[in-house]
DNA sequence: GCTCCGGATGTTAACGCTAACAAAAATGAT
DNA sequence: ATCATTTTTGTTAGCGTTAACATCCGGAGC
């Protein structure tokens, strides 16, 4: 392909047709320098002839930019991660970066530090985690100092810039609601114990039931799965007074609607479920579910920011957190 | 950032360290031409010592490869486009390759070329397309000769490699599935017009129709969404002596669902209703909905080879076809 | 008319790497 | 020991670009 004989023409290529040096070509390009305005138009009809493209390779070379940026993104097709990374490539592109994506299968300390040793390669000039998991929080406090790194969504502890969306106060809304709805406590469908979002909705959760001051039920504990969530909504079905649950995400929310669905308990009659994550599909959920959502094209937006702050030499402590927001659907609604 | 006044090691600084030249640890790096043992680890050590990494720019420079390839995708969560590219970035990890993202909010000859000549600009040395729009297609008419680009899931016309599922071949499965319950005729809730895969689903739906010479009913126009299913749905529900619903996607599945679910007909005692794509939640609707699976994974796996094959000087019309497969659930199950 | 100035253009030298060839060292055969 | 190999290592050039400096040219000022 492409060495069909022909190589690319360079800036001398198109130096010679215009009749001009060739760095009165790069001048042109780059716009750097006076040019008189009928040498530029020659340039660029020779550009334009020519068909010539820059050598970013030759072009990084020199001033050790490559405009490129890395992000490390769990391989799944959750709602929230694949949102984050359309809002991050999006920032990125409007000021001129492009993005090389290194997936991850399973969140590891090792596959994410491979990840990212893979990207420095590619020599980018700052990298994004999206780091969900506790062992990935894990993996960036071995972060180097001397490149810049942020994660989205975890690591607490770890010495890189952080943004994440409040999974506690989203928690502690979705609680709240079904407290005032006159339950007597409420059920949490948590998600994997080594997710961090999962660790913060459920803290979320157990507080806004202790400052209350009810008994706080034994939690279930899922994987994210529609078939988890169906799982526990069987055997919470078995429960005598069940009355109200708040599903850890809008997927397992849905497996209890049809979990109880089959067990003939009826939403919201008989149980008021909330969800998380407002997915496009929960409104048509049966019933419509009741949830928390967060604006994943903001929380890649200021991922954005945060990494170009810290590749301008910005804190390494610096965080930020999204504000989630309730909304509320039949499921939780009159009965 | 990093600019703190050290610059990185080269292979000139290694070399100095190790007490060998440059070509030396060029050819330790590169396991090309033989090198003692001994030398070999006294340069593996100062590779170490100095944290030594190899400039990309340099090495891309020299050799007129990147080992980067692009990839144009449709930004959206529709988890058809989004499995792929997880499918299309493994595949390359393993091959060696990273995988630059440039991603299109609305699908247009100008966005998708633009798109194109923006990672032509990163200089990747292939690119994958995911174009399920008619315009995409269109706008591949145009891709030059002298560089590989190969399509995923439309543009049957483009002078490109083509890798696409069976869209027609799983609507008739969907189809002859619901024909075979008895049912007198299949509505069709069908995708955006300006999709190719909702072209084909209705195609294949319509041709199974009349080979079966029943009537042909008006079909209802979504937009893949779960509420234009709804909307669907809602209009279904008025007319009279209606039994069986294919719709073009799960979402729009959903909608139906819901919509049937509120006007008090039940599904599938008094309608059958089948989607397209089998996301994971498809078998947690209320009732588990009867789908045509794609295995996306594969999808991405073969487009990638189509690429490389492609870059290896590989016919620009090469074809391939994924087969989707029926999924039964209750949706259409007995009454 | 001559100098001086600044806008416009050109020249040269890197950047860090690999390809191609050259040289040296080690090995084996005589 | 000597020469022909073979293995191992070194030298040089060049990939396409930008940075830094050098040069040229036309007009303003005297």
């Amino acid at each position: 392909m492409n060495a069909a004989g022909t190589r690319q023409p360079s800036l001398t290529d198109v130096a010679g047709v215009a009749g001009v040096s060739h760095m009165t070509v790069s001048r042109v390009i780059n716009g750097t320098g006076p040019v008189r305005p009928e040498t530029r138009a020659r340039v660029l009809a020779a550009i334009e002839e020519l068909g010539y493209r820059p050598n970013s390779a030759a072009r990084a070379l020199v001033t050790g930019r490559t405009g490129t940026l890395g992000v490390v993104a769990l391989e799944s097709n959750l709602y929230g991660p694949a949102s984050t990374l359309y809002g991050i490539e999006n920032a990125a592109r409007e000021a001129g970066y492009a993005i090389t994506i290194s997936s991850v299968s399973r969140p590891g300390r090792s596959s994410i530090a491979d990840a990212v040793e893979n990207l420095r390669r590619q020599a980018v000039e700052g990298i994004i985690v999206i780091a969900p998991h506790v062992t990935a929080g894990r993996a960036l406090e071995a972060a180097p100092a001397d490149f810049p790194v942020v994660a989205v969504g975890g690591g607490e502890a770890a010495p890189v810039p952080v943004i994440s969306v409040d999974q506690r106060d989203g928690a502690r809304r979705a609680t709240e609601h079904l407290l005032a709805l006159g339950h007597r406590t409420v059920w949490h469908v948590a998600g994997p114990e080594d997710w961090l979002e999962a660790r913060d909705r459920e803290l979320g959760w157990r507080e806004t039931l202790e400052r209350h001051g009810v008994d706080v039920p034994e939690v279930i504990r899922g994987d994210w799965s529609s078939r988890s969530g169906y799982e526990a909504g069987r055997s919470l079905a078995k429960e005598g007074d069940l009355d109200a649950v708040f599903a850890g995400n809008d997927q397992m929310a849905l497996g209890l609607l049809r979990a109880f669905a089959e067990a003939g308990v009826s939403v919201p009659r008989d149980v008021r479920v909330a969800g998380f994550d407002d997915v496009p599909e929960a409104a048509y959920f049966t019933p419509p579910l009741t949830t928390v959502r967060q604006d994943f094209i903001e929380v890649g937006r200021r991922t954005f920011g945060l990494l170009t702050q810290r590749m301008g030499g910005g804190d390494r402590h610096a965080r930020a957190l999204v504000v989630p927001e309730l909304i509320v659907r039949e499921s939780t609604g009159p009965r």
